[in-house]
DNA sequence: CAGTTAAGTTCAGAAAATGAACAAAGATGC
DNA sequence: GCATCTTTGTTCATTTTCTGAACTTAACTG
């Protein structure tokens, strides 16, 4: 196990990116002298290495930066059939892919990771004794220590220690993490929000996830409900939804809604994308759709603006186009619904993504727990 | 200056109340060895005192709590004339208070302080030499340091470094915060979400201000703007708003809001008070006024739940009743539009305070940086 | 009243961080 | 081209902080 200084070095590399033992020092607060040893023993374990040598007055300075190969952890998605297991090094690349069929039975989610474990191991030699951890992403509730799942409907669960059950089958560190909650992570520590302290990431597909970083960590809420904005009421009064509510942001503006009014309108549109062209041909009911889902999603955003002033709103989208009609009413919503004072500060990013995103943001989370540790004061 | 161990000790007393010294070393996860000396340092320091002692098997247990004549703050409100000066304990008691003119002059402000301080503190002989910090709570947005107000449309300032100056005059820590999260920051101190580690404070009065806590700290946002609810848009094309925007929790909620729809429906109505008892002798108007207020408000308290999952609401009123329509009403919209499963599992509490609020949540500004520093990492 | 239990203290030694001096490595100026 | 300057990173003795184990204290238990 590594020293809490230890632990505080690699989450501050991990969050500020490559930096010098100087510039380290500083950041932690520490001596360089001690920064000198605490860097020392970290090389030697091959977590950390040096990198490139930025040279300016004086002597050169060596950044440090994590090691590639110095951790791997086993990331898999409960969210598709087949589920996808990936091994990811450091730096969240994806060294290695298995798949396994999807059960709903935990004993038998356990038993097939343990006997999937070895064919991933086998692709990347280097991982060898190396495995640091393992993380579970599905769609639900997840407790506090990301150990058990309190309710998922997708599978059916209710208060299922998974995390447990895996760690006693296969051996290693485990971690569960609700799909939106590990994407934001995996977007904080390898991604495009590494340097934001406070963000949320809007997940767009069928559904509508969203996630919470606060003061540079996730922020799970009281009951691990942080940043369910899908069952948020968007449309007083709207059409009803799955959950008991009506108007839900989930009715009008995930890609499953989209595609369903366009249906009952008729239209034979089968993707966000055929609706889009649609309207840029200038078809009425195509127009009407997708500027009732834009306005939806752009509200909604203006209110998580208002609300929490995050640094960055980052979209991720495994299908569609944000940059069309959808798009561009979206950013308007968003824009109009805010302080005037502050449209146009938080920055609005879109990030079209590939269906790994739920694997490796599930492999994030077994880095994340690594790397910051379960409870860090 | 007290050391991190010392300062974090007394952070877990203020979180945790009062606790035995093997408590308290075990949830900072240090000796029980490390612990006696730190706490006899503290104790020697008159900082921490020893009160009740716990009998159970086996020698009995000394709690240790925070000295209330420890530390003395003052705390500053700007958000009326004459402003408020008033001194608080440790324990965050009231033992002394002034008034001073308002002035929109930062100069003026700092020298008035400076004038009025020592009748304030004379009123409290054991203050002497302990005076540890000055607060100033003030409508607007401040900077991530609590030094600078970045905007007061109230006050007529921009980027005016308003604790530098008061600093400079009195010789004495200052700090300035936002009006609703200097009463968040108290409630968390030493108020009834002591034990809270995410909650938010909405403050309900002419305008609706509103902060939060996350993991068991303020959270102030990118721009300082967290919480800032007032300017939501709870009615798609509703009244215009002074912000500019159209429909803002601000139009339709706040109880200026109230009174003004009241007036301009011609009702001789003085307060929220006399509304609430038109509305119970059945003025459909009233009903109709308070039907509408409390549904916003329920509205957007309902999106907070959703999208921050909070362990507590906790609604601060200077004025007006939360026991009739409105609250009712209020309560009712915030069930209705979270997530059935989610309906009452977030305590609404509603708490009536005096005019003093502001200046003591400014004097716990300054007790919080005194007991948890500028940037605990 | 001896035995049990748990809180808090003491103290030697281990662990971690500091400060100051110094070595290293390149930029700068004449 | 060479001495000088500037800044990074290391070394090491010293100081600070924490731990572990033994011990003292102060109850309760039967």
């Amino acid at each position: 196990m590594l020293t809490s200084s230890q632990q505080q070095l690699l989450r501050v590399i991990s969050q500020s990116g490559p930096s010098s033992r100087t510039v380290l020092a500083a950041s932690m607060g520490l001596s360089k002298a001690a920064m000198s040893g605490i860097a020392r023993d970290l090389i030697s374990l091959g977590v950390l290495r040096e990198t490139e040598t930025i040279y300016g007055q004086g002597r050169p300075s060596i950044l440090l930066d994590l090691h590639p190969e110095g951790a791997f952890f086993v990331g898999i998605s409960l969210l598709e059939d087949p589920a996808p297991l990936v091994l990811s090094d450091f730096n969240g690349n994806i060294v290695a892919r298995q798949t396994m069929p999807l059960s709903r039975d935990p004993d038998v989610i356990a038993e097939m990771i343990a006997d999937t474990l070895p064919k991933l191991l086998a692709e990347q030699e280097s991982a060898d004794g190396k495995l640091s951890g393992l993380g579970v992403a599905l769609s639900g509730f997840v407790d506090e220590k990301q150990a058990s799942c309190v309710k998922s409907t997708l599978l059916g669960w209710q208060d299922v220690p998974l995390a447990g059950i895996i760690r006693q089958k296969t051996g290693i560190d485990t971690f569960i993490e609700n799909d939106a909650k590990a994407v934001a992570v995996s977007e904080k520590l390898f991604g495009s929000a590494r340097d934001v302290r406070n963000f949320s990431v809007v997940s767009f597909g069928n559904g509508i996830g969203c996630a919470h970083f606060v003061g540079g960590k996730l922020y799970r809420g009281n009951h691990g409900g942080a940043g369910e904005i899908a069952h948020c009421t968007i449309e007083p009064n709207g059409s009803p939804c799955r959950c008991g509510k009506r108007g839900c942001l989930d009715t009008v503006a995930s890609l499953k809604a989209i595609k369903e009014m366009a249906k009952a309108e008729g239209l034979a549109c089968q993707s966000l994308n055929d609706l889009e062209t649609e309207a840029s041909l200038g078809n009425a009911v195509a127009i009407r759709i997708l500027h009732r889902a834009g306005s939806a999603l752009g509200l909604a955003i203006a209110h998580l603006i208002q609300f929490n002033d995050p640094g960055l709103i980052l979209i991720t989208h495994v299908e569609g186009r944000f940059d069309g009609l959808f798009g561009t009413v979206m950013r308007q919503a968003a824009e109009a619904n805010v302080l005037p004072r502050y449209a146009g500060q938080t920055p609005i990013r879109t990030q079209r993504v590939d269906t790994d995103v739920w694997a490796r943001g599930a492999a994030s989370i077994a880095a994340h727990n690594f790397l910051i540790g379960p409870n860090p004061n």
